[in-house]
RNA sequence: GCCGAUGUAGCUCAGAGGUAGAGCACUUCCUUGGUAAGGAAGAGGUCUCGGGUUCAAUUCCCGACAUCGGCUCCA
């Protein structure tokens, strides 16, 4: 007898061996039904894996996310078998579930498979799903995995073998589809009820750039038909939120192929709001101590062969600049901080003095790869709210905690509340690649650590993706597709006050070197505009948006009435538009909710003598009647809502 | 940069080997209105660009450029 306790704890007794699947069914037949897999003792097992000792057991569903990955995972395993069927001879690389459905990576030879083609694949998963076939585990030799392999023609499994100890290797099989895989699987493809391939796109062979180019098939699917139509409906809602298609819309910005690839045009509305963002950052930046600085948009190239920059990323970048002098050449700024390096040595430091900190929204230029453009998210020239923080060693820690409250405060005011705090650190097995020494990496990394825990930060560890001159703290927020962007960061710099020797008297006469922290709450106002949208589906906090109001006469004859009105709310800081096109009113309602202005102001006769308004809210309808000064105070209390002030 | 797809009016999209269409937006006129689309008329296109095939190409073929989905990269 095994005791089984349920995650409610309740403990069963059963004769061993038994399946989880046996389990479900002793408990109830539906349950049995929508089982998908098992979690037992916190490891994720097939349901038809025997249990033989005491045991904590979890029956997994497919509202569990455990249970959607099997699900997913074993559809992979599907999507390959009819791969299989229709295209033969086909090679299979990975095959993993991912957050949104699976893909695999395969190698179809000669043929090329595109969207026309998803049609097929999805009926032939289908028809396959329908046989029930189970998903069958074998522990399997290296020996005869590598025949079984050789014999496919499968070079791709064959070097993932290479990879595995022999005694660890499992096969499994569904219906005429055998595959390397550890596993686990749902009990049988029946389950699988609506299939969709997502997308299809190159990917190389183990991620690495040198290797073949494989093609990756999306795919998710559902064990129903109706979420499969939901989760479709859902993902085209998150379109309509595409920064690119809002920023169009609502005129913010443009790209033209006359300026170039990458290079945004911020149109007035777009200009106006980022403006209004960056007061809002330049305030609060010298309530926290930074010195505005400003430079120039190039740089003579010996500083960045100084930074060191020049020789890690100057072969992939815009070119320099030549002048009439043949020995001179100059750098679009491809960053800020050696300006700024610059700026802290124009007069000695004292200790006293740090940390001293120098702020500046700067447009920097970088030659990025051309598939990697992506509307404002990923452009060639940005600008980043910049700032240097030239401090002592033991101020690090300190300094580290007032960024991240800076960083905490903007999320705040624009609402957004879904971040990740990734923290980078070196990779652990390779530190060749990156500068300064072991103890001021060791240094470095502990101080950031210990001050994203102080300030109670949900934090990721990601080891390798520091960059190579210290770690990080980057803000990881997700556009409307789910993609993730780094926005605000903090980096923590040995290099550049090294390579600039950058000093400080102490308070014993001699010579330290100071410690450098970059840091960009928004990132780029680029980015973080982009995302800004996207989190709000274009209809910003009232105290960004373009125009907080539009006034509405119901006929011409109210026009001038309009008009003086918005310009009694501009002496209330009130930014409002008049729309008088010749239209009826609901027209003008409809347009003004589509263009999301927050509040609309209906004028007419009724108005005009009583000098009240009937105030409408974007998305509410009628809030009723209110003076200009209780009007006014709506629209404060909004505002301080989101800001404080 | 790589793989795949796409490129027609300001926007969203139809279309076909015989030099182009819809809806919205725009302009003008009528209408002067009370809370999510009033009516009529008009204007608007080197069908991304460059080659090729053809009597004829925006349509078929090739190339470039741009955009989109990924991969790699991201100071």
């Amino acid at each position: 007898m095994i005791n089984v306790t349920l995650p409610d704890g309740s403990v069963r007794s059963y004769e061993s061996p038994i399946t989880p699947l046996e389990i479900a069914t002793s408990i109830s037949e539906g349950l049995a039904r929508n089982v998908l897999a098992a979690k037992v003792d916190d490891q994720i097992a097939d349901l038809t894996s025997p249990l033989k000792k005491d045991c904590h057991l979890a029956l997994l569903k497919f509202d569990d996310v455990e249970g959607k990955k099997t699900m997913w995972h074993s559809s992979a395993h599907l999507m390959a078998e009819a791969l299989e069927s229709l295209y033969p001879g086909v090679k299979f690389g990975i095959g993993p579930a991912i957050d949104g459905g699976f893909y695999y990576d395969i190698d179809c030879g000669e043929h090329t498979i595109s969207e026309k083609d998803f049609g097929a694949i999805e009926k032939k998963m289908l028809e396959l799903a329908s046989t029930k076939s189970p998903y069958v585990r074998k522990e399997i030799s290296k020996r005869e995995a590598i025949a079984y392999f050789k014999e496919k023609g499968d070079e791709y499994k064959l070097e993932l073998l290479e990879d595995l100890e022999d005694g660890t290797i499992t096969f499994y099989t569904q219906g005429g589809f055998t595959d390397l895989c550890k596993g686990p699987h749902i009990p049988n493809t029946g389950f699988i009820k609506a299939a969709k391939i997502l997308k299809v796109a190159g990917a190389y062979w183990r991620g690495d750039e040198k290797r073949k180019q494989l093609t990756r098939l999306y795919g998710i699917t559902f064990p129903k038909q109706k979420m499969l139509t939901e989760h479709m409906h859902l993902l085209e809602e998150a379109a309509k939120r595409d920064h690119r298609k809002l920023g169009k819309a609502l005129e913010l910005f443009a790209f033209s192929q006359n300026v170039g690839q990458g290079l945004p045009l911020w149109l007035p509305k777009g200009a106006e709001l980022r403006e209004r963002l960056e007061q809002f950052l330049k305030k609060a930046q010298v309530a926290a101590g930074y010195d505005p600085v400003v430079t120039p948009h190039i740089g003579s190239k010996k500083l960045y062969e100084t930074s060191g920059h020049y020789e890690k990323y100057g072969e992939d970048s815009f070119q320099p600049i030549k002048t009439p002098d043949q020995d001179e050449e100059f750098l679009l700024k491809p960053m800020n901080c050696p300006h700024h390096c610059e700026i802290y040595k124009t007069k000695p430091r004292s200790y006293k003095e740090l940390p001293v900190r120098f702020a500046e929204f700067g447009t920097v230029y970088r030659y990025e790869q051309s598939g990697e453009l992506h509307g404002l998210t990923r452009v060639r020239a940005f600008t980043q709210d910049d700032a240097h923080i030239f401090c002592r060693a033991d101020q690090v820690e300190e300094e580290f905690k007032k960024v991240i409250d800076l960083v905490l405060y903007v999320f705040k005011a624009l609402d957004f509340k879904e971040f990740t705090a990734q923290i980078s650190l070196r990779d652990k097995t390779d530190k060749e690649k990156y500068i300064g020494s072991e103890e001021n990496w060791n240094k470095a990394e502990a101080a950031i650590i210990n001050a994203a825990k102080e300030k109670g930060l949900q934090t990721v560890v990601e080891y390798g993706e520091a960059a190579f001159y210290g770690p990080k703290l980057d803000f990881m927020v997700k556009d409307a597709l789910s993609r993730s962007w780094q926005l605000g960061t903090i980096q923590v710099d040995y290099n550049l006050p090294e390579r600039f020797d950058l000093t400080y008297i102490g308070s014993d006469n001699q010579k330290h070197r100071p410690v450098m922290i970059h840091r960009a709450p928004f990132g780029s106002m680029e980015r973080f505009v982009a995302v800004l949208i996207e989190h709000c589906g274009g209809q910003f906090p009232l105290w960004l948006t373009p125009n907080q109001a539009a006034v509405i006469p119901v006929s011409e004859k109210y026009n001038d009435f309009a008009q003086k009105l918005s310009k009694l709310l501009k002496n209330y800081e009130i930014r409002a538009l008049v729309d008088d096109r010749n239209e009826k009113v609901g027209r003008k309602i409809r347009d003004n909710e589509l263009n999301k202005i927050p509040y609309m102001l209906v004028v007419g006769e009724k108005e005009m003598q009583t000098n009240t308004y009937q105030v409408r809210k974007q998305g509410k309808g009628d809030l009723g009647t209110f003076s200009l000064d209780a009007f006014a105070e709506i629209i404060n209390n909004d505002i301080n809502s989101s800001i404080g002030d």
